[in-house]
DNA sequence: AAAGGTAGGGCGGTGAGAGGCCTTACTTCT
DNA sequence: AGAAGTAAGGCCTCTCACCGCCCTACCTTT
């Protein structure tokens, strides 16, 4: 328990998403024929696609995918991921991903790590790990302990 | 008429269409991971899917419509069509539809230019002319002509 | 005046390279 | 022993910048 601790003090703190939003990325958009008010449509239907439609779910989920079901030019779609969000598409993707797995892992502890790896999206332990690491900063396992501790520290 | 004669010796001359198969393509294949087999597969479904379904007819069609309409992967169709065939998507694309536009241009005298370009998948006249002076060295007016002409002279 | 033909701008395709995902295999912890 | 986590390597997808084609609009020819 300690050593989650330590992990808690090194890394857990002051970690709360900063979700800078981009401010000089109009000059990007004057690269290709994209109008900012075409861009603004894209982005809400792409968020639209993964926060009502869960498409991350999907674990074989690709760009052609998300423009498909959105009806929007690949190049675009992806051009407005990168720049408004400062994000690749996987890293996008995944964070949605991780997001809801971070929600199964409190909400039922019985869930095993596995099983939620897959609900998720994801396809193979790594892969899981490894972007659950580069958003919070801790294993799955350690996340779960972690919120279950802070959740008895505010009980008490 | 002597201007389209004189066409006819500079550029209609050993046009039979060289058709060249590509020899040392094994090493492209290599760069991405497409095994030849796959990329032969893929192949026949391009040809079937502009042969048989007519798929160039469609004004707006892209790469991507391509890949969807075979369910492959954009950067793989895009490979077969520049390492199998040596062109472009385009100029493979066009090449069906200037094919089709000179079998109407022969059969029917009736219909205009204009309307021929439609039918074949062209959008502007200037597209239509530049593709079909590309491929058969006349524009579409003189090649009726000619071949109207060579068609008396065998006749004769 | 209508058909044929020619020049700029934007969208889409291309190709090389980076980075992510998946597989396999190994280590650690319970 | 089984579940969790890590590491290395191959394959595949995405990205970025560039190039080329298509389209709009304007001349030219008949």
């Amino acid at each position: 328990m300690k050593r989650l601790l330590t992990k808690i003090l090194s890394r857990y703190l002051g970690d709360e998403k900063p979700m800078k939003i981009p401010e000089k990325s109009c000059k990007k958009y004057r690269k290709s024929g994209l109008t900012r008010e075409q861009a603004a449509t894209i982005r809400e239907k792409i968020q639209l696609a993964l926060e009502e439609d869960h498409l991350y779910r999907n674990n074989a989920l690709g760009l052609d995918d998300l423009a498909d079901h959105i009806q929007h030019n690949r190049y675009k779609v992806s051009q407005v991921i990168n720049t408004y969000f400062s994000k690749n598409f996987y890293s996008f993707l995944n964070e949605y991903r991780i997001q809801e797995a971070k929600i199964l892992l409190e909400k039922d502890p019985e869930l095993s790590v596995k099983v939620i790896m897959y609900e998720v999206g994801f396809n193979s332990k790594n892969s899981f790990y490894s972007s659950f690491k580069k958003v919070t900063g801790l294993s799955p396992n350690d996340y779960r302990n972690i919120v279950g501790y802070e959740y008895d520290v505010q009980m008490a």
